[in-house]
DNA sequence: TCTCCCGCTAAG
DNA sequence: TTAGCGGGAGAG
């Protein structure tokens, strides 16, 4: 008897074991994915654990449906990477398991419904319901039903009773339906075969062809397109340029002129001059790069903290190249690929063909082939460019992991399950394959930067600009000052409207920056106070004025703009509150004749929405460019000399313990994009509150001071990097129960962590799509036992669980939640 | 009394 | 995650 222990791709925490033959024993490897029936109907793919023959005693093992792969898709490095990452981060391995696969790799089955046709005996239809009749009179238009389809039918989600009728009259019967989604593309090409390749012999063959004509024409017009460029010759190319038919093609292949090959078609290869060189570096860089080498004989992790625009990339590119030169893997790891097309193609001009990026917006046929090449490893995904999902790939001989703008927040995944920071989980991939590591930012996050002063990371400064550019001269505006002596027009002061009037009489660029995270635009009645709330959810509709609609952030509800209020009928309706929409109304109404652009989640929707505005702005199409933080990913425009923020202080009063820490990465790296040549850049900060000491360090660049004073404050309220965090959220749609499910639970903890517990509390939006919230926050200090606490915590939560009255509260764990 | 809907449970 | 079951609520 043999056993196969699987991962099931769902959120439960065991693995289950399946039944298999003895050839199978043999054949199967972990990491290969299998086929295997799970419940009453369905069929799910499992990936392979371990093969062993102790039976199970509690339950008779299926059997498994099928194998789907010759050879595993991960390797033994991957499987002990997802069991880390669901320990570290608190979730199951399905959890991991269906994060680290392209959704290609996961098939799908449908149960499907066929139509029994017996010569005998004739339906009964009297017997049969309206709905089976219904279901009957379905199949005089097709074959097959699937579920889906019948449920849409009958109106109706129980569907399952009326098909169970026309089973049991043997009307129809059920089957499975598994879809692989993925099927490597194979394209057909054409060539000569090598008889005819000689110069005389396609004399010959025209001559042979003289009795076809249209034969003769499509060899005629295979030597035109062979004479256009190098490449293979598709046969639908060469069947469209000759209008032939696929026919007439293999008449040729027959004759012995032409032969057909299979390629299997791989994703766009980089066709631009290869190798372009890679740029010498200058006195600061080479002294960085040698630093990080140092580094590495005593660290496993470096930090590189070099000012904006210090030339931070040319350090990298370097780096990796004396990896890839060593024949290792290199994963380069970015905030969000969509907004880094500038660096994704420099990369390519270093490393073309070695080069292969990774990232969710690609077709799963090409995330698929990306992954085979790196699990094979082919030289053309030595070098591996994504956002966090790259993580997974099937790395097995990793040399390097760059974390480029390693402070950016959205490392982080905060839904679904696995809750992780890819930052983190990268240094763990790494230290599990002997790589290294390179953190790069202009602005550390506290805890890397910790880290690296208090020696565990290795250090490497640049503070230089490359070029020896000043760093931009940042003054502060009070605008409670400008607003008592009225000069302020709108949300604009006169000193930022001086401003941009110069810079654009010198033909300058100007960007201004509106952070309206956390602070929307709200309508709010003059007469009342009344300001129109989400049904579902507990927050202000904000106003979107292009659609004249009012929505909700959380669960998407939407109405059309009110005319009057809702309480008290009044007329008099006023929107609360700014954002980039509302600037750039009024920049149109001061600049009438400069072209303003804006950027922000609703421009940049489309597929390539961000990449037109970037295009447009970079060549001068745009003179003013309001955006939100999108404008702080690691842009270079080369003729912004002038940055503004219109309201730093939204930023810094955000409930979060790291919103002093954020809004100073925030403005520095807008700062950033101004004066990247030549001519000084000047950063221009409005707000009410000038002498706050973020802004005070903001504006003399000065980390250290930040980081210094934010270090004490997280000393002293405990906070990471001096503890760390587990948040638990509780959800529910019943209030009275969340209320006695939440205290529960926090009483339970704090009997255990004692005042190292927080909460429960509602957070700021407590109810959203009509569950209401509460979180609990453990602070676990440093000396505590992270595997300890966590195992009190899951134990805690079990017996949670066993209150039947509680069993139906959702339970969220997110470890380092920040 | 029948039907629908909801929540719970177990899945190998 | 999801099918299937049992119980409770509303319709006839």
């Amino acid at each position: 008897m043999y056993f196969v222990d699987v991962i099931l791709p769902i959120p439960v925490d065991n693995a289950f074991t399946y039944r298999i033959s003895e050839a199978e024993y043999s054949f199967i490897k972990p990491g290969m994915r299998l086929a295997v029936p799970f419940g009453k109907s369905k069929i799910y793919t499992s990936m392979a654990l371990s093969v062993h023959q102790n039976e199970p005693r509690i339950y008779e093992a299926k059997e498994i449906e099928q194998i789907l792969d010759e050879t595993p898709i991960v390797h033994p490095e991957q499987l002990t990477f997802w069991k880390w990452m669901a320990e570290y981060y608190m979730c199951t391995l399905g959890e991991v398991m269906r994060a680290a696969l392209p959704g290609a790799f996961l098939l799908e089955s449908e149960t499907i419904i066929k139509r029994i046709v017996k010569n005998s005996s004739q339906p009964h239809l009297d017997v049969l319901d309206e709905e089976a009749e219904m279901i009957l009179q379905a199949f005089e238009n097709k074959p097959i039903l699937r579920v889906s389809e019948v449920m849409q039918l009958l109106g109706k989600k129980r569907v399952l009773p009326s098909i169970k009728t026309l089973i049991d009259l043997d009307l129809v019967m059920l089957d499975q339906e598994i879809y692989e989604s993925y099927k490597p593309k194979l394209i057909s090409y054409v060539r000569l075969t090598p008889d005819y390749e000689v110069e005389n012999m396609m004399h010959q063959a025209l001559d042979e062809l003289d009795k076809a004509p249209k034969q003769r024409e499509i060899l005629l017009t295979y030597f035109s397109l062979q004479a256009r460029s190098k490449k293979a010759i598709k046969s639908k190319d060469l069947q469209d340029a000759s209008s032939a038919t696929a026919a007439q093609i293999k008449a040729l292949v027959s004759k012995g002129i032409f032969e057909t090959y299979k390629i299997q078609k791989d994703r766009i290869i980089y066709s631009g001059n290869e190798d372009s060189k890679i740029k010498d570096l200058n006195k600061q860089q080479e002294r960085a790069l040698k630093e990080i080498k140092e580094s590495y004989s005593n660290h496993e992790v470096c930090l590189l903290h070099g000012v904006t625009a210090s030339g931070k990339t040319e350090v990298y590119v370097n780096l990796i190249k004396s990896y890839l030169d060593a024949g290792k893997q290199v994963l380069y790891l970015l905030p969000e690929i969509a907004l880094t097309t500038q660096l994704v193609s420099r990369l390519q001009e270093y490393f073309g063909n070695q080069l292969s990026v990774f990232h969710s917006k690609y077709s799963v046929h090409e995330r698929v082939e990306v992954w085979n090449n790196v699990l094979n490893i082919e030289s053309k995904a030595q070098l591996i460019l994504g956002a966090r999902s790259a993580l997974f790939l099937p790395f097995s001989n990793l040399g390097l992991v760059v974390v480029d703008e390693e402070h950016e927040s959205s490392y982080k995944q905060y839904d679904p399950a696995p809750r992780y920071q890819a930052r983190d989980a990268g240094i763990v991939l790494a230290s599990l394959q002997n790589a290294k590591v390179l953190l790069g930012s202009a602005t550390p996050s506290l805890e890397t930067y910790y880290n690296a002063s208090s020696g565990k990371y290795g250090l490497v400064t640049m503070r230089e600009r490359y070029g020896n550019i000043l760093m931009p001269e940042n003054s502060i505006i009070d605008i409670q000052d400008r607003q008592r002596k009225k000069r302020m027009t709108g949300h604009f002061s006169d000193d930022l409207q001086r401003a941009i009037t110069d810079a654009l009489a010198l033909g300058e660029q100007v960007i201004l920056f509106q952070n309206r995270r956390g602070y929307s635009p709200i309508l709010e009645c003059n007469t009342c106070g009344h300001a129109p709330q989400c049904p579902n959810c507990d927050v202000s509709l904000t106003y979107h004025k292009h659609k004249e609609q009012l929505r909700c952030h959380y669960c998407g509800y939407h109405i059309a703009m009110l005319q009057k209020c809702m309480a008290c009928g009044s007329a008099e309706l006023d929107t609360k509150g700014f954002g980039t929409e509302q600037i750039e109304t009024e920049l149109k109404a001061l600049y009438p004749d400069y072209a303003i652009g804006r950027m922000d989640s609703d421009t940049t929707r489309g597929k390539f929405g961000f990449e037109k505005i970037i295009t447009a702005f970079e060549q001068g199409e745009i003179d003013i460019l309001v955006g939100t933080q999108m404008l702080t990913k690691g842009l270079d425009f080369r003729n912004v000399t002038l940055v503004g923020i219109l309201n730093a202080d939204n930023m810094l009063n955000i409930p979060d313990f790291r919103a002093h820490e954020r809004s100073f990465q925030l403005i520095q790296q807008v700062s950033g994009r101004a004066g990247r040549t030549e001519k000084r850049g000047t950063v221009l900060i409005q707000s009410y509150n000038p002498h706050h000491q973020i802004l005070q360090q903001v504006s003399m660049n000065d980390y250290e001071a930040m980081y210094h004073e934010q270090l004490e404050e997280r000393h002293i309220y405990k906070y990471p990097p001096f503890c760390r965090l587990i948040k638990i959220t509780l959800k529910h749609k019943d209030f009275q129960k969340i209320e006695e499910a939440s205290q529960w639970l926090g009483q339970a903890l704090k009997n255990i962590f004692r005042d190292e517990i927080l909460g429960p509390e509602p957070p700021p939006v407590s109810r959203i799509r009509n569950e209401y919230h509460r979180n609990i926050l453990i602070k676990i200090p440093r000396k505590q036992s992270l595997t300890k606490t966590k195992q009190a915590i899951l134990k805690v939560r079990t017996s949670f669980l066993s209150i039947s009255q509680f069993r139906s509260v959702k339970i969220v764990i997110n470890v380092d939640n920040y």
